[in-house]
DNA sequence: TCATAATTTAGAACCTGGTACTAATATGTA
DNA sequence: TACATATTAGTACCAGGTTCTAAATTATGA
């Protein structure tokens, strides 16, 4: 096998394992332990440490930024029942890589989170929503979503909730959501009164 | 300071940055780095290396179901301006912990996917929808989306395309979308033809 | 064919961020 | 005062490397 071949296999076994040290690489390539240190210098790999380091960092700020709970965005102002403030920063992780523009169910996460957290019930069931994404969202933008609760049935009826979403002056999103309350585990889309953060 | 106290804000500490070395904990808590690590002894915390390799591997198994890629769900099928289908299975990253529901924006984004990669154009972008989460979507539940699209308006226009998710027989999710074509980064929600994957 | 260059292997010293263990020294507390 | 608990110190060792020097092997070209 060329050194060519030899350091496109490395590359690919790397690729699928990252967590592979040089000394199972010495055995499945079958050269010295030195050879693999000159190729993984020569492709500018890193050393498996480094290379844990990075996911690590790398998802943990997708951490921060991800549903790691029941919220998307940071709700700063809710009044219960009545109306709600979140805030939500598109980042690299939310965009499609190609033009920078945020996907749209991070956009409508915001808006449903924020929807189903205004709501004063031990649980929250988005049942269903009509949204309209008004324009695109950009890498970088603050999302800051507006709910307003517009009705209230009886007991362990329905609300329904208006979400805006505006970037500065803008508006990029607006929905309108049913959400059904206290029918517990009775239809789509749970989130119950505890979610306030991550 | 107390040990209880200080045990508290180590923990404190190593939660809100996990990638702090002993070294730098001594500095912070003013103790010797003995004391850390008795510390992270008793309280069960792993060293630095190790925690970076959990956050690796965590996130490593998320990258393979999140997504990476413009398209959330398999695709299967796809007749372009007619119909297409995919396939999505709710992990364990998809659904609340508390109750293994699935967070709806996934149910979402399954179907907006697929109805803007059923649309033949270089461009498309979801412009507005109308969704219905029939029922709810648990854990390691298998979604099968089938999109149809019921009318394209001229070059440069609209089209509208309608997306069913099912479970097994029973249908978990409906939408109606209205998608943009071809009038590039003009409206939310991109997507090309590019993406068939992931 | 022989010299030179490229490639591969070997080995030693050193690094980080620890673990494991022993032992000494505070600091309470009954 | 005596004993227990908590804290600090120090040494040996480990994984998974880097960095460096040097030897051995394998092309390659004239």
């Amino acid at each position: 096998m060329s050194k060519k071949e030899r350091q496109q296999l490395l590359l690919q076994i790397i690729a699928d394992n990252p967590f592979v040290t040089d000394r199972e690489l010495t055995r499945q390539l079958k050269v010295s332990i030195q050879t693999i240190r000159l190729d993984r210098m020569e492709l500018g790999i890193p050393e498996l440490r480094e290379r844990m380091k990075q996911m690590a960092e790398h998802s943990y700020d997708q951490v921060r930024s991800l549903p790691p709970d029941e919220v998307v965005g940071d709700i700063v102002d809710l009044q219960l029942d009545k109306s709600g403030i979140s805030i939500f920063e598109i980042r690299e992780e939310h965009v499609f890589s190609r033009n920078g523009i945020a996907r749209g169910h991070y956009v409508f996460a915001q808006a449903n989170s924020l929807a189903v957290a205004v709501i004063n019930d031990e649980i929250a069931l988005t049942a269903s929503a009509d949204i309209r994404f008004v324009r695109m969202v950009r890498l970088g933008e603050k999302c800051i979503s507006k709910a307003y609760v517009r009705s209230l049935a009886g007991r362990r009826g329905k609300a329904e909730v208006d979400v805006f979403t505006y970037v500065g002056e803008e508006m990029v999103f607006q929905g309108h959501f049913v959400v059904y309350r206290s029918a517990a585990e009775e239809y789509s889309e749970g989130g119950s009164r505890s979610a306030d953060r991550h």
